[in-house]
DNA sequence: TAGATTGTTAATCGATTAACAATC
DNA sequence: TAGATTGTTAATCGATTAACAATC
């Protein structure tokens, strides 16, 4: 079981597709499965999914497989999935508004606990239940509640002195939609970018240069 | 000049944010650049950025750097940022509402051209100027418009479906929002997936592990 | 036991970094 | 010309793949 240190963000990367399949094939009521039959259907090779496992111990069985229930626990322990990590989210846009209706938070680790606006169009509505609280209320609700990660969904500029308010507020997560790119100045902070413009100027590469991959 | 051909996916990704950063610069009033001070402003090495840069041609002066409006605008025209792809989107839900809303296709080369959705709460509604279109007449209007692209905003479980009927209209460039990996069984195709809930998985995985990169 | 498939080490491949000659 | 910075080749590093001994 070696568990090793440090493991790469390539690595990390597949965790969530190999959860996502394999939690599909329990559902499907699939019990076994090896290295070579996950390989085909994910499109990977069987030696690179049997390393990517190893780096977290030995869940298989010689001569035999996985045990599909065993593994897809496994795989979200890895992932941390029953922690509790109360988010805010900041922006009650287009997109503010999708994502927190959207998202199953709760099955991922976070409980959504407040969100946010500037803007008095915005504030007072309701969202999936959440009333949108006014972002002068931050520093009030941060030192109450505090909460540990925070989902960006405010235009560029206002993201840098919104990072700084929640940085002192004790936050250190950042889900990060705008295009913004937070740079790690901060100590101790974990920052995943999603920057759909950028997803959607590779998909417009892609098709306009059909020779590459 | 050696525009290499198969660029990797690495480079390519890289592509939007050099794009979007000196994009910002212009803005700015920022003339000049060197790789150094660009390899800093994006915490990447200046060796790097040469090297992505010079798959596609020799946009700097030795000596001098790069001239951020002319560097800009080489790699606009890489991405193909000036066609047009006419373009659909399926699903018109809380996250297919709010990409059709807060996207800017035209910037990046598509043209939103429908929204379609079955189900009949959805349809007839209008979301940023289009009128949402019953899933049925999507071979009606895909004969008629012939769209190129489509985005994918619905549940897994419709996905394999819809691009069989997409694909046998022609139908070959996919942005992927659904939980459904869509498997690379179709020629010519080009598929972006962005899993969110992937990304929100790899956030809990690095708060939860926080020795790992 | 024989067959299958893992865990793990070694080999290969690709991407990043370093170095430097070319040249503005 | 001297200084600066590129373009490009060579060296290094890391990730993927192949191979096989261990073992269920």
């Amino acid at each position: 079981m070696p568990r090793r240190e440090n493991i790469s963000m390539s690595v990390i990367r597949r965790l969530p597709r190999y959860y996502r399949f394999l939690t599909h094939l329990k559902d499907k009521g699939v019990t076994r499965i090896s290295s070579t039959e996950l390989s085909v259907k994910l499109g990977l090779t069987a030696s690179q999914i049997r390393q990517d496992l190893n780096c977290f111990g030995g869940f298989g069985q010689q001569g035999y497989g996985y045990i599909v229930d065993q593994l897809c626990d496994e795989i979200g322990n890895i992932l941390g999935l029953s922690s509790r990590y109360k988010t805010i989210l900041i922006g009650a846009g287009n997109l503010g508004r999708a994502i927190a209706s959207h998202m199953q938070f709760e099955d991922e680790g976070f409980d959504l606990i407040g969100i946010f606006d500037s803007s008095p169009s915005k504030t007072g509505t309701r969202i999936n239940g959440h009333i949108v609280i006014d972002t002068t209320e931050l520093e009030n609700f941060c030192e109450k509640e505090k909460p540990v990660m925070a989902i960006l969904c405010i235009p560029r500029e206002g993201v840098q002195s919104i990072i700084e308010r929640l940085y002192g507020m004790g936050v250190r997560n950042f889900w990060n939609f705008s295009h913004y790119d937070i740079s790690m100045r901060y100590e101790d902070t974990v920052v995943e970018n999603v920057h759909l413009n950028d997803s959607l100027m590779t998909l417009c590469y892609r098709i306009s240069n059909p020779n590459d991959k």
